[in-house]
DNA sequence: GTCTATACGCAGATAGAC
DNA sequence: GTCTATCTGCGTATAGAC
């Protein structure tokens, strides 16, 4: 089998001690320490701890964007809503630990790394925004589509948040289809 | 006018430090230069940093709370998804500072005080889930109350919670009837 | 590329005067 | 109740051998 590049290695562990202690709360002592390598090697293949994180947001919401993109073009206009929803909930849980720090950062402006991520994070709330965009025009243009702002990109992003870190974090024996029902219920109140 | 005691001073600083740098990354130095006061006046009101922050969350959660309860009560069946959504906007709004954290720490279960605050944390999900219900009572048993559960709720208070700060963070010239306007608009499409 | 050893500052917490 | 002074450990980052 193929050895995983170390700094790929490096980016793993970062993303699972920071899923248990928050971003600022991880040391480069239990990074090494959990990629198995010395405290030196991190600064080999990176110049400084923020390094390290903004090469793992900068490539989670490169991630989010895929997802979202892929199913929003490999489904049929009605469905996309609901595609999209699932798609964005299997991101989420195919990897919880990444899940938690990629939501909780979704929102945070004062990261030194912020100017670098912010193009990433503000395409993912356009995506989103257009995704309902399509599903209105789809359900005969009410409301219109020009009405559907970023806010509500961010709202739709939320929800899933939500839902998904709920369910990973407190109920993970749902099935994803219940889950993305529950997210979909608010379309339906 | 009557002077804040100094236990609030203390914890309106952390607030605003910790919005700014996030709890970890907030330093009892820099909270007690924001509150005017000797950093061993902190250990005289509070025995610990984690003990600020504790009471610093669950003052926020009881604030959400009383609000979505109060908006719930205050408002005929048909109108109380839009209440309630309002009422939330407006205490995010009113000390946006607060609103960052409170939102942030919601789906973070790792912390010291993590047990001391479950409690308000859940209740404020299962009123977001109760509130749907009524809705969906209202408008024609469609779908049945039964079938809507805590990960509603979670998805409908990060609805709220995503499209608030993107308003508050992105867009604050928004009027809040219109940030509503958006969070609707996901029980529409 | 990976290691060990170390410099250096900062953070949480305590002691004790006033 | 509030202050100043101080202890102590941990955390980032660097130096340099292998």
């Amino acid at each position: 089998m193929a050895r995983t590049p170390t700094r790929d290695v490096i980016m793993s562990a970062a993303v699972s001690v920071a899923a248990q202690h928050g971003i600022s709360g991880s040391s480069m002592d239990e990074i090494a320490e959990q990629a198995h390598v010395a405290k030196g090697s991190l600064y080999y293949h990176f110049p400084s701890k923020d390094a390290i994180f903004e090469n793992v947001l900068q490539a989670g919401f490169d991630r989010l964007a895929d997802a979202i993109r892929d199913a929003r073009s490999a489904t049929e206009a009605g469905a996309a809503l609901r595609a999209v929803t699932e798609a964005t909930l299997a991101v989420l849980q195919q990897n919880p630990a990444r899940a938690k720090i990629v939501v909780s950062e979704m929102f945070r402006t004062d990261r030194p790394w912020g100017d670098a991520i912010a193009p990433a994070r503000a395409s993912i709330v356009v995506l989103y925004r257009d995704v309902l965009r399509d599903a209105a025009l789809q359900s005969g243009g009410t409301p219109a589509a020009e009405a559907i702002t970023e806010t509500a990109g961010a709202a739709f992003f939320g929800a899933i948040a939500g839902a998904g870190l709920e369910w990973l974090l407190f109920h993970p024996d749902q099935p994803i289809g219940a889950v993305a029902d529950q997210v979909l219920l608010l379309a339906r109140c």
